[in-house]
DNA sequence: TGAACTCTGTGACATTCGTCACAACAGGTT
DNA sequence: AACCTGTTGTGACGAATGTCACAGAGTTCA
């Protein structure tokens, strides 16, 4: 797949013409990472946009006692960067591969370049940010009223959208986080996750074979935790 | 004041000159909401952009069973409602008037034309929603990993910052907003705030008398709750 | 001045959930 | 197989904090 398919599925970059596409893509370096590595650290300038091409990595904030919290996990045709080459604030997060990935990146001045002479990006790229905006809307409202059961099982539905994959009318999320990285994620316990996922399972809503879940009636099951 | 002075203090505008700030204030109407009313309905479709004159607004996410989240307190030049704008869905905040608030309103077509015509506006409305996004980020990791102490002391940071006034050294809110708003913007319970409260005071780390509340030095106080 | 509200302070209690501890299990390597 | 490492399951316990109940201040309005 060329660089120009790549960037034709990423939402910002939809409306325009494939010379333009072309011209953007001219000036992306694509780069690898490996399982773990870190490619974005907390302290560091942001200088860079990044677009994954291949793979998964896990946006995260860490705490002084070495916790963390788990923002975002993004896969395929999702970008990040974008923040602190908007605002000139240090990077807020940490970027770590999940998997092996490949990404398309564009310097800062090419990136402000982009939006300046493609009304169309920052138009779409202010899209996307009041998406995002919207979701941490709702996750602030999950974390702050709701009981961890409640909170995993948003979470989860947050994966299946993320990661989910649609079977005769079940939705099966294949590879699920470690209940670790679903903890930090749903701001609760690990322990605590093992239980509710039992807890779950119990109640006939979702069943688990090694590292897949799958969740029997997607619809209800999304009511049910929002 | 006249509108035009009005919007030169809102950050998205400032980089546009008196007369284009003429042609944009020219299709702005002004509208005045008494203490308590209902700006916008959570289920209603986003029409409408706003900016404040005067007073001051409260953001929030109701659940249910009528518990509230206080997303943010929003005061003179702050702006709202693009969200729905920009990406189509139903508002997903509600927005009441805290005290009596005065606003400038500019419709759904007016506003994305300014968008289009005014690539500055977009860029610096991109530099707003970054901010915003990275003080959700923050805020959801405070909810996840701090207890509530540590919650509240950086709710009252927040309110700081966006209502305090510096006084030889030491900044004062007045007219700290009710315990129980504080309860809602830092995701515990009414009770909670009253008996942290006078913890800080005993603390020495803040006075109160009546609804002012001064913190002896803010860095310190920052600092630790950060 | 009272009366009616709204907000705040505080004790008692119940519950959720994080933490600790350890066992069970899986996958990979030798 | 035996071993190691990383992940998951589960019980026990305690601390943090939400909830309930009510008293005391402060405000508004007649």
């Amino acid at each position: 797949m060329s660089k120009v398919d790549h960037l034709r599925n990423v939402p910002i970059f939809t409306d325009l013409s494939d010379s333009d596409l072309a011209k953007i893509a001219d000036k992306m370096i694509p780069r690898e990472y490996e399982k773990g590595q870190m490619i974005l650290l907390e302290e560091s300038q942001g200088e860079t946009f990044f677009i994954i091409t291949g793979g998964a990595v896990k946006v995260t904030r860490l705490s002084d006692d070495g916790r963390e919290v788990i923002l975002a996990i993004l896969g395929e045709s999702d970008f990040f960067g974008e923040m602190s080459l908007l605002d000139g604030e240090g990077r807020s997060a940490n970027i770590v591969a999940n998997e092996p990935a490949r990404m398309l990146t564009l310097s800062r001045s090419d990136f402000l370049d982009c939006l300046e002479s493609y009304p169309k990006i920052a138009i779409a790229l202010l899209e996307e940010l009041a998406i995002r905006l919207r979701k941490s809307d709702q996750q602030i409202e999950s974390l702050s009223l709701s009981d961890s059961e409640q909170r995993i099982g948003i979470t989860i539905v947050r994966l299946a959208e993320e990661l989910g994959t649609i079977k005769q009318g079940h939705v099966t999320v294949q590879n699920l986080p470690f209940q670790q990285d679903i903890a930090n994620m749903a701001g609760t316990s690990r322990e605590t996750v093992s239980r509710t996922l039992k807890l779950l399972e119990d109640k006939a809503l979702v069943k688990r074979d090694n590292r897949d879940l799958t969740i029997y009636n997607f619809d209800t099951f999304r009511q049910a935790f929002s």
